[in-house]
DNA sequence: CGCCTTACTATACTTTTTGTTAGTGACTAT
DNA sequence: ATAGTCACTAACAAAAAGTATAGTAAGGCG
């Protein structure tokens, strides 16, 4: 590429190509998006739920993702010293920062794929 | 989740349970947004172009990409029947549509993770 | 006492995705 | 005759993701 800017990522100090190269080094792979969508949906979710919502990710890759995203600043992990144990997780400030690409993941989904779903907004 | 309608791909009848994870199911992977986002800037390029432009994705990785982009109707690829041979990828206008989802992963790129580049827009 | 609960962790394994390298066809330029 | 061009394929290797199952802590409940 003749025009070949860097761009560092001002959180790691990573380098990147492009922006779209960044963000999905940030919110790409196959679970994030849809954990940072329920979040923004339900806004407080507790882990065992967050796994039904997600139909059945297993612990091991929910886990993994969450503190991965936990790391990134995107979410927060608020544990409860109780018994049995209660964790909650929610989006950061940071974190609600990438609605506008979930809205545009989901409107493209909804316009172009198919019809309209509307999340589980339990209770 | 209580409340789970199902959604269908209309171009290839898979289910999914929320429109986010029908996108990703067309644009996820490493390379299609880079590779799309590519598109979108320069609207018509060649296979090598596109690779070095995508700083060194492997042949094998690129023609997958695109071979699937293809089947699912977003890319066009027009080959001239000359030696050395020529081939040209473009949007489809189906393609184009996605644009919204690309500028949305730019922008916040660009925003919250680095300093603005510009794309190379060569020549 | 023994079972239930939640939010995991650990281990082992399989599958999928991604990456590396070399090579091909057919013509053109040297 | 040899090297170069382009857009790939083929064969293989490595890495990431996913699956399955078991286990843990520590208190509540019957």
């Amino acid at each position: 590429m003749e025009n070949d800017e860097k761009l560092i990522n001002i959180r790691n100090n990573k380098e990147y190509h492009c922006p779209v190269e960044a963000t999905l080094d940030v919110i790409g792979g196959k679970w994030k998006p849809l954990i940072l969508w329920q979040l923004k949906e339900v806004e407080v979710i507790r882990y065992n739920k967050l796994q039904q919502n997600l139909h059945g990710v297993s612990p091991r890759m929910l886990t993994k993702q969450l503190r991965e995203l936990e790391e990134d600043g995107l979410v927060n992990r608020k544990m409860y010293p109780e018994i049995p144990p209660k964790v909650e997780y929610s989006l950061t400030e940071f974190g609600k920062t990438v609605a506008p690409i979930l809205e545009a993941l989901c409107d493209w989904g909804s316009e172009y794929l198919g019809r309209q779903c509307t999340l589980g907004q339990e209770k």
